[in-house]
DNA sequence: AGCACGCCGACT
DNA sequence: GTCGGCGTGCTC
């Protein structure tokens, strides 16, 4: 027990003004209890604001005058504390990913407390539209211009969440109180409730390992004992159906023999339900799933197992690399190059880097695992990161699926304007016949139809942002960026037109050329819009294999992890339309969809066929992918990258420069980019792809550089710019490409 | 993030 | 003049 006198906390407010260490005395009543990772009361500011705050050092000696220093009021009862170990890695994650430290604490916290449900807040109008607008006048008139920036958005909005107005509008909670004592709204709270997972008793029985499997476990499990977590670093680069999941759970099984905890994680949604169960089989109750739908009060049950080692092994997404274990020994990372392992919100940490460090820390092996490694992950390994494993062998039966690409340009030039070309359709028809399943995709993201006048060209933008509104269902117009709604159209609004119609929805416009082209067909059809409640995702997959439809139609989504043994043919709808992401990575990511997609072909008794339709015949990604030439892709794509010197063979860090003021943000950008250190190019100023979203103009900066700490260095002096500098409205974000 | 301090325009 | 709004600075 470490007893001191003064406490360094970390307080729960997450502002860079306050992201540093305040020193606190130790009350005598908590002398003896108190320890580092707490989660504690404090008297914070002039009028003593009762503040949450973690304990991160405890000491007997303070630089701080101790009769300025006040003291902890009490540790709070029933907090999750945070691991010393953590702490460290709270450290890097905020080092690394430039968050604060409070924010980097509760990125690696578990779970915060039992049952706390989460509150959204909501700004609700309480007075009509026109009293709205003449409030608003009134507020112009007064120069009240905060309220006017409110009172402006609910001329059209009846409903804004409350974190946006805070935030974006730069809007006070005194001035929304203001505004709620005119009448003009009302701050509302609405409850979000939990759901529970379920379980199995079954049997399984354990397979006999390849001699390939075998070596690979051996080698790896010989690590567990040494005590250089260095030595402990492993790809395991296995096509699909080569048996990575038996190898990774034998490794589970070696490092509990030895006592040891392992943490095995899997990208978001893409667990299929047959690998869940084999490892609820093998592990019964000392297994743990966590998903992303697990409320506060589930996830402190999980990590409550955890710490009091009533299970061995937990299974889940990114933030499952934060479970708790007393003696971690082991870290698997499945489909390691999924992008769902990079974080989307601050800090917006990179799951593989983070694990390494975790495994450091804690003198635990790591295991990567992918058919597809990403170009980064493989690039360490050949330079003596990782160690290599290749698993080449197809245990499952099966061969690779017959691959064959067609030149949509050809299809064209001889007459045919349909999506799908002859071969596909030919193809389509003979499994119909055959009662076989066919699964179509494509591989565009996040796409909805948008609204063109034919007459005039004109597109109908949403006000607020750089993007096309999509039509939806009962006749709204909908942003999906900013959620902007207004009512649909039926004549151009810029040169009154009636020719005015919607390119439909990607998928959907599949779904409808198949049911004119051939009779009495069933479809199936998964994109963001059919997978919007619950579980439709996994209804839709359900009905699928109980072959309730001929097709599956749908974006990436569909393409991850499940096995359809009656499916023959894999037909990609346009494969380039991956690579015309403005993006260096975008070669990789067609590499790893279009193989991914080709490899659900072909998985039963029966062979798989897989036909790639594309714009782009001759293009390395589509060609290897087409090969299922892994190797053929990442000499290509590395050589690519060295040339242009993109990550792994160079640091690149994006910086995102947003301005209500056109002018600023351009101003800002140009005013960061000329603050450049030492070893550090910057390319830009340049305007977004996206130029304005929720009415915040888009300029991008990009920083290379050959090694990291340059980059971060660079990033510091941008940091502390940013605080000195004037800042309306301007919002700046850093992230590691 | 809050809260007080202080500056500056509108109104009696 | 002074009332009251909004920008500025500080918090162990």
């Amino acid at each position: 027990m470490l007893v001191g006198k003064f406490a360094n906390v970390v307080i729960d407010i997450s502002h860079e003004k306050v992201d540093r260490l305040f020193g606190y005395i130790i009350p005598e009543t908590l002398r003896d209890k108190l320890e580092v990772g707490d989660l504690v009361e404090v008297p914070f500011g002039k009028y003593n604001a009762k503040k949450e705050a973690y304990v991160i050092e405890i000491t007997d000696t303070s630089d701080y005058p101790e009769d300025k220093m006040k003291e902890i009021i009490d540790i709070v009862p029933n907090a999750v504390s945070v691991e010393k170990d953590a702490i460290l890695l709270a450290y890097y994650i905020k080092d690394t990913y430039g968050s604060t430290m409070i924010q980097a604490l509760k990125t690696v916290l578990p779970a915060k407390k039992i049952v706390k449900p989460r509150q959204n807040k909501k700004i609700v109008r309480k007075l009509g539209r026109d009293e709205i607008q003449s409030l608003y006048g009134e507020c112009i008139r007064k120069k009240q211009s905060a309220k006017a920036r409110v009172l402006k958005e609910l001329v059209n909005e009846t409903i804004i969440p409350y974190d946006i107005v805070v935030s974006k509008l730069n809007v006070s909670p005194q001035t929304l109180m203001s505004l709620t004592r005119d009448g003009a709204l009302t701050v509302e709270i609405e409850e979000v409730y939990r759901n529970p997972v379920t379980n199995t008793n079954d049997e399984d029985n354990k397979l006999i390992l390849s001699d390939e499997q075998q070596d690979i476990v051996d080698t790896i499990s010989s690590t567990f004992d040494e005590d250089d977590p260095s030595k402990g670093k492993f790809l395991i680069h296995g096509i699909t159906g080569s048996g990575k999941t038996e190898v990774y759970i034998r490794l589970i099984e070696e490092a509990i023999k030895r006592n040891k905890q392992c943490i095995m994680l899997i990208p978001e949604i893409s667990l299929s339900y047959q690998t869940l169960m084999r490892f609820y089989k093998r592990f019964k109750d000392r297994v743990s799933v966590i998903n992303s739908s697990l409320s506060q009060g589930e996830k402190y049950d999980q990590c409550q197992r955890a710490l009091n080692g009533d299970i061995d092994v937990i299974i889940g997404p990114r933030s499952a690399l934060f479970t708790p274990f007393k003696n971690l020994g082991l870290v698997i990372i499945d489909e390691e190059h999924d992008g769902s392992y990079i974080s989307e919100s601050t800090p917006k940490y990179h799951t593989n880097e983070v694990a390494l460090k975790l495994c450091e820390i804690k003198g635990a092996s790591i295991v990567l695992g992918s058919a597809t490694p990403s170009v980064d992950t493989y690039f360490r390994a050949k330079s003596g990161e990782y160690r290599l494993f290749n698993m080449t062998k197809r245990l499952t039966g099966g061969e690779l699926p017959r691959v064959s690409i067609v030149d949509l340009k050809e299809e064209l030039k001889e007459g045919n304007k349909s999506i799908f070309s002859r071969a596909l359709i030919e193809k389509i028809d003979e499994k119909l016949k055959k009662k076989e399943q066919i699964m179509l995709f494509l591989n565009r993201r996040g796409y909805a139809g948008f609204i063109s006048c034919r007459a005039c060209g004109n597109v109908i933008k949403c006000p607020h942002c750089d993007v096309s509104l999509s039509r939806h269902y009962g006749g709204k117009l909908i942003c999906h960026y900013c959620g902007y709604e207004t009512k649909d159209v039926n004549t151009c609004p810029t040169c009154g037109s009636k020719y005015i119609s919607s390119f439909k929805a990607g998928t959907e416009q599949i779904e409808e050329a198949l049911k004119k082209t051939f009779k009495d067909i069933k479809v199936l059809r998964m994109d963001a819009d059919t997978t919007k409640t619950k579980d439709s995702y996994e209804k839709i997959l359900s009905a699928f294999k109980n072959n309730e439809a001929d097709v599956l139609v749908g974006t990436q989504m569909i393409v991850k992890g499940h096995d359809f043994p009656n499916v023959t043919l894999v037909g990609v709808i346009a494969a380039d339309l991956s690579l015309n992401e403005a993006d260096f990575r975008t070669g990789e990511r067609t590499f790893q969809l279009l193989t991914q997609a080709v490899g659900r072909a072909g998985r039963g008794e029966k062979e798989g066929e897989a036909i790639i339709q594309t714009y782009r015949p001759d293009h390395y990604s589509i060609i290897h992918a087409s090969n299922q030439d892994y190797l053929g892709f990442y000499n290509e794509e590395i050589s690519y990258r060295m040339l242009m010197d993109y990550p792994p063979c160079g640091k690149l860090l994006h910086v995102l420069i947003q301005s209500k003021d056109e002018r600023r943000a351009l101003g800002l950008a140009t005013a960061l980019m000329k603050r450049k250190t030492e070893g550090v190019r910057v390319i830009g100023p340049a305007i977004d792809s996206i130029s304005k979203i929720n009415d915040f103009y888009r300029y991008n900066l990009y920083v290379k550089a050959g090694n990291e700490d340059r980059i971060i260095e660079y990033r510091k002096v941008m940091e502390d710019f940013l605080k000195t500098a004037p800042l309306k409205s301007e919002i700046v974000t850093f992230d590691f490409q």
